[in-house]
RNA sequence: GGUUCCGUAGCUCAGCUGGAUAGAGCAACGCCCUUCUAAGGCGUGGGUCGAGCGUUCGAAUCGCUCCGGAAUCACCA
């Protein structure tokens, strides 16, 4: 529709001042609602081929496309805007090819469609999943479904980091003061139960470093000296010599926190094609920086450990394996590439991390260049700010870490207390109740977290973000209710739900609804572009208040046009499926009633 | 100190590929359910778009310089 009044442009241009413009050169807006009109011409950039004041231009080309352009049924010139009021016609027109795409916006995938890996979650198994964890999952599920919309092919991976200092000290600490608990025998998920020993692990720490520190120590030789740290290392050593006992608690332990964190998963909704496990990647990493020393990419100090030099691309020299030959998360970063790309024939890669990793993926874009990978210098890290707490950043050794789990939960009892207070859910059975209220509690946490622009820190006050009014996830889920109520309802009493024959008058939410409508595929495409489900949040907000002002306004069922009425049956299920399709984006449900 | 990112209403955020009088939500104060779901709609108040200079017919948006905040510059991941 836009596009059509663009090329009407060009012509009007070339057919009254003779100067070629290019689609670039105009500018096609909404008009504001304060305005008459559909669509409005930025004339101003037109001044120097017409040479005429602006209000003279906007007129002439005003007249210009309504008599050449037949959906272009009136114009007025306000400054330099020229409004179009484009015809009713060309609403149900394109309403009507609207409704008869179930998956309007989105672009098939091609068999041979470019290849995306996106790479996300990415834990370390030591401790549950944080808010911090929740961001990340959001964000790198709705890009992966963005990207399938987009029509490319997508596999969506995890790294998990099972191996390292870390771990040691969770096992050690569930060695010393365990006493044999094991998830069953204590009823915590195993994400939590290991997380616990983390914590005792610390706490003890702290304490033997309090202790050397009263003897004179250093606060740095203290920390290194503390038995506890040295036992952990000595640990690590074992592991990484393939010690049996230590291999044995180390797989044991890890596979309470996979059941644990699958369990998280599950309930956040997110999912993925491909899980590798940095125990499995580090050697292959060791062998990649060698191959990389034997071609001269990298070199060796005297002391043995090897570097590579980034001088030249303005960067610094970067540590890829340490003097006693074991290796850095540098190291297993690059080996997980390999095997990626032994794996899969990637055209891009996107790592969605944390932005404060924004150098280490400069550097890991330079390294995976150098040592060939063709994806290396495009790869893209979705770096995303921190979430934060009024009290300032989440603190595991603080205690003021949000867990996922307990967020998740506290979300959708809340949403299940609204919902009985209000009496919404009465007619559903005990299941219904509690999936509807599963819906709304994760989906508003959802969009909470999405609907901000990724790049900037956000602030998640406990309190506040768990309101279902305004802009949250609530309310477009509440009208997604809405509008299949209606449909219930038209569907009961035989009501015509198809796109009538004939012209028909349309008011102004209306034709506003339908522009909106129309205008989805565009933001899908911006979403995939920019990378940003906040571009579909905002937009699904936009449609969502544009529907509950138009379904105030006006009666559906009690409309007594039977074309009119049609037509708005069929509006309002578009919109109810553009809302689906768009939070189905976001990783967000909409239910049927609510 | 170097690099990167962020500063918009009391609070949380949109808008940023330059376009009309800068928008929402929350909070405050009013109004609207015998009518399709009031988790809704309507209204009132609330702003030197961090500051300055520049480019332009036009700047919250682009450029430069400052100010404020965050991250990072590890033989942690």
């Amino acid at each position: 529709m836009k596009s059509k009044i663009v090329e009407g442009v060009i012509a009007a241009v070339k057919s009254l001042y003779g100067a070629d413009m290019d689609e670039s050169q105009i500018t096609l807006q909404k008009t504001k609602k304060e305005f008459t009109g559909d669509l409005t011409l930025v004339v101003f950039p037109l001044l120097k081929v017409s040479r005429k004041k602006p209000d003279a231009t906007a007129a002439e080309l005003g007249e210009w496309l309504k008599a050449n352009l037949p959906v272009v049924t009136d114009y007025n010139a306000v400054g330099g805007f020229l409004n179009l009021v484009l015809s009713g016609a060309t609403w149900i027109d394109t309403l009507r090819d609207i409704d008869s795409n179930e998956r309007f916006g989105f672009v098939a995938t091609a068999a041979d469609a470019p290849l995306v890996m996106i790479e996300y979650s990415s834990p370390n198994t030591n401790k549950p999943l944080h808010l911090g964890h929740i961001r990340n999952n959001l964000l790198g599920y709705s890009l992966a479904e963005i990207m399938k919309a987009n029509g490319y092919r997508v596999v969506k991976t995890n790294i998990v980091n099972d191996r390292g200092i870390h771990i040691c000290k969770s096992m050690l600490a569930w060695l010393k003061y365990g006493n044999g608990e094991t998830p069953e025998s204590s009823g915590l998920k195993g994400d939590h139960l290991i997380g616990n020993y983390y914590v005792a692990f610390d706490k003890h720490y702290k304490e033997e470093v309090k202790a050397l520190m009263a003897q004179g120590l250093d606060e740095d030789t203290a920390k290194r000296e503390a038995p506890l740290m040295k036992e952990a290392s000595e640990m690590l050593r074992k592991w990484e010599a393939g010690d049996a006992e230590v291999r044995q608690l180390w797989a044991r332990m890890n596979n309470w926190v996979y059941a644990g964190f699958d369990v998280t998963y599950k309930r956040l909704g997110v999912d993925f094609d491909k899980i590798y496990y940095e125990s499995d990647t580090y050697l292959v990493g060791k062998e990649k920086v060698s191959e990389g020393l034997q071609k001269g990419i990298f070199y060796r100090r005297e002391d043995g450990s090897v570097w590579a030099n980034l001088t030249a691309d303005g960067l610094d020299e970067k540590l890829l394996l340490r003097a006693d030959g074991t290796s850095v998360y540098m190291t297993q970063d690059i080996g997980t590439a390999t095997l990626r790309f032994a794996d899969y024939p990637i055209d891009k890669m996107i790592y969605v991390v944390g932005n404060e990793q924004n150098y280490h993926f400069q550097v890991l874009s330079l390294l995976l260049d150098k040592l060939g990978f063709a994806w290396g210098k495009s790869l893209v890290h979705f770096s995303y700010g921190m979430v934060e707490l009024p009290e300032g950043k989440m603190k595991s050794r603080e205690g003021t870490v949000v867990d996922a789990d307990d967020l998740m939960e506290e979300m959708v009892n809340t949403a299940s207390e609204i919902s009985a207070e209000l009496g919404k859910l009465d007619g559903l059975s005990a299941k219904e109740q509690q999936e509807v209220s599963e819906m709304i509690g994760l989906g508003g946490l959802k969009y909470f977290i999405l609907k901000v622009d990724p790049r900037k820190n956000m602030l998640f006050n406990p309190k506040e973000s768990i309101d279902f009014n305004g802009n949250t996830g609530s309310f477009i889920q509440y009208t997604h209710a809405r509008i299949q109520s209606v449909l219930r309802k038209a569907a009961e009493q035989g009501l015509a739900t198809s796109m009538p024959a004939g012209e028909l008058q349309l008011n102004d939410k209306e034709s506003a609804l339908i522009q909106r409508l129309a205008a989805f595929p565009e933001v899908v495409k911006q979403a995939g572009v920019e990378y940003s489900p906040s571009v579909i949040a905002n937009y699904a907000y936009e449609l969502v208040k544009e529907y509950n002002q138009f379904y105030h306004d006006y009666s559906i069922l009690k409309e007594e046009k039977a074309d009119v009425r049609a037509m708005r049956l069929v509006l309002s299920r578009n919109v109810g499926k553009v809302i689906k399709l768009a939070m189905s984006l976001l990783g967000i449900q909409v239910p049927d009633k609510m």
